[in-house]
DNA sequence: CCAATATGCTAATGCCATTAGCCAATGGTG
DNA sequence: CACCATTGGCTAATGGCATTAGCATATTGG
């Protein structure tokens, strides 16, 4: 029998596309066994099973949305800096719905890459802070401008990705809104 | 064989009871039935399966979730109307993770109840309508305005109910300081 | 060229959802 | 009070997926 030539990596990467092409909750090893023409058990020589494998896409997905909010930070400040880093977190999300949802792990979950995913994690954090540190915020409050800059970005981007906004209105322009809104609420923060 | 007395309600309460206590994604028949003491089967006399009992639950959910909002905006505008209106949200959420975590459906789910649910859904929008009438938002921005509160409000309440905010910065003042935010973007909207 | 290792396979197990078909409890009616 | 239709429970059987065990064949380094 002749060999598929699989490796971790691109076992990853067939789950990161599968995921973003047929949705998180489609991402079965099953699925993935079909898509990359092996049989299922085979899987298991490249990944530990599907948690670890959802664990490992997870911190794919944390790193390449960091780095593509970083690349988007570089050389711009306050208003500039946090509408294009907000861009392309939300074209990460309509890129990658899949690769995103991943992303979203109950904290805690004590797998052997925590640490790694928490590194990742930081380094997106890091961005943000950086954009913030151009409105002057500092300290418990840089902390607070965070989180409120990081909960608008998910919130929008998951209730867009799933198809949550009903009504007609443009959802580019809400988006927009949103960040300006974000802008100024940011130049008046304490 | 003594009959355990259930009812469509009970099994739907009884599981948002074990959604809330033991996660959403733990939420199986196999679970449920071991919980109301009845073989898994027997539960198909009461809900069509398990897709149909998450709609089901959904649509519960979010009813729970706009009337807790409706109450809490009562007789207060603005400012005071937008802080009820958040902390009631968030009250829900951590209240009710499981249950939360069933409002977030995939629009175009073509099941039994989307009309319904879209429906409560609108019941949860005309809150956030009124709240932004408040601050004199009207027509298109008053779309984009609730999107933004939308967001910012699903965005914290996921993110604090997986224990993604890693930092020991108290998570009640990161959200009054977000509230206050809003208040301020929304007093200065369009 | 050969041996060690890596990568694929099939078979077997267990959990969950679903369907079919059976039987007993319940409640309304003569 | 007895009868019977309905209802709500059950067991058995099927099929999908994840996982583990054990086997066989490519590949590769010495």
């Amino acid at each position: 029998m002749p060999r598929a030539g699989l490796t971790r990596p691109i076992v990853v990467e067939q789950a990161a596309q599968l995921a973003d092409e047929h949705g998180y909750d489609q991402l079965t090893l099953a699925a993935l066994a079909k898509r990359v023409g092996v049989a299922l058990p085979s899987l298991y020589k490249h990944v530990a099973g599907l948690d670890a494998l959802k664990a490992e896409l997870s911190l794919q997905a944390i790193g390449e949305l960091a780095e593509a909010m970083q690349r988007a930070a570089v050389g711009r400040s306050r208003g500039d800096a946090l509408r294009a880093v907000a861009a392309a977190y939300r074209a990460y999300v309509l890129e990658h719905p899949g690769r995103y949802a991943a992303t979203v792990r109950v904290a805690g979950s004590a797998d052997e890459l925590a640490a790694e995913r928490r590194a990742a994690a930081d380094d997106a954090a890091q961005v943000l802070f950086a954009v913030l540190a151009g409105y002057g915020i500092t300290g418990d409050h840089l902390v607070d401008a965070a989180r409120a800059l990081r909960s608008a970005l998910h919130g929008f981007a998951a209730i867009e990705s799933t198809g949550g906004f009903g009504l007609p209105r443009d959802i580019d322009r809400s988006f927009d809104a949103m960040v300006d809104g974000l802008d100024r609420a940011l130049s008046s923060w304490a």
